[in-house]
DNA sequence: AGTTGAACCTCCAGTGGCTAGAGGATGTAT
DNA sequence: ATACATCCTCTAGCCACTGGAGGTTCAACT
């Protein structure tokens, strides 16, 4: 049996974000010692763990929810897996393409900065003046 | 004289993002008409843009509160807002490298995925087994 | 058995950067 | 005069946590 803390640093997640996703119902109520604390399983370790690796390949909790819920009937078809996979890998590759573009304005910026007054930057001019900017970017954070 | 509305479309910004810049004071208080609506010049619409083109780069709002305020010292060195975009492009670098490295692993995933039950499903077995996985992603949204 | 002190508990508030909606006032064109 | 688009303030919500206050429990050590 595990207390929170330990489950916490199995899984490299914070305590209180497990209470959190117990808040949510991401995380189901734990059994309790007799004093009130938390304790752990291992379906409970494994579930955290699968949560925790989703999440750091950029899965959202309800993607996650769908992929736990999934899971948990084996023998359904798994196209429904695949294509919450196929959506996160498009959504990961537009977020490169945008990154990219940023990176070659971000480059350009800083590569033509004559370190001289803030009057003649070429940083502040070009944040100023979309028109000196080459790179096409119009959403935020997409 | 513009109202907030044709501000906020010359700017593609929304109009309650004008209102919220105002209330955190990136944007100053602007005029108003006796009937108490804002109106504003060119100097906003300057500044909004300049923040607008700022947040398309992915700077933060802190950072472009640094970079508005270099640009008021025109005789400043530089330096500090060479800084801030060199900081920016560092970041955006980290977060393309890592990006890339969820590709390859969700690329992994989907196409190893067999078609069949989800109980042989690659793609919940890689979330599932850190193991089976081959990247390295420790970060979160990094 | 008593004492320490780390780890636990609940509850509330805050982060960033907006976004949405209620309920009402204003501005402009006809 | 009237319609109605746009404006106003205020509050609350989004995601995915994170932090802190103020108090309790557990396990180890004497």
């Amino acid at each position: 049996m595990l207390t929170i803390g330990s489950l916490a640093k199995k899984t490299g997640t914070k305590v209180q974000t497990i209470r959190y996703y117990e808040q949510i119902e991401l995380m189901p109520e734990p059994g309790r010692t007799e004093g009130g604390q938390r304790r752990y399983g291992d379906a409970e370790l494994d579930r955290l763990s699968f949560i925790r690796h989703s999440r750091q390949l950029g899965f959202s909790l309800d993607a996650i929810r769908e992929l736990l819920d999934l899971g948990d009937h084996p023998n359904r078809p798994c196209h429904e897996a695949d294509a919450i996979a196929r959506r996160q890998l498009k959504q990961v590759e537009r977020r490169i393409a945008r990154l990219e573009a940023l990176r070659t304005e971000l480059n350009r910026m800083v590569h033509e900065c004559s370190g001289g007054r803030t009057a003649d930057c070429r940083v502040l001019e070009v944040l100023r003046d979309h028109s000196a900017c080459l790179t096409d970017h119009d959403e935020i954070g997409a």
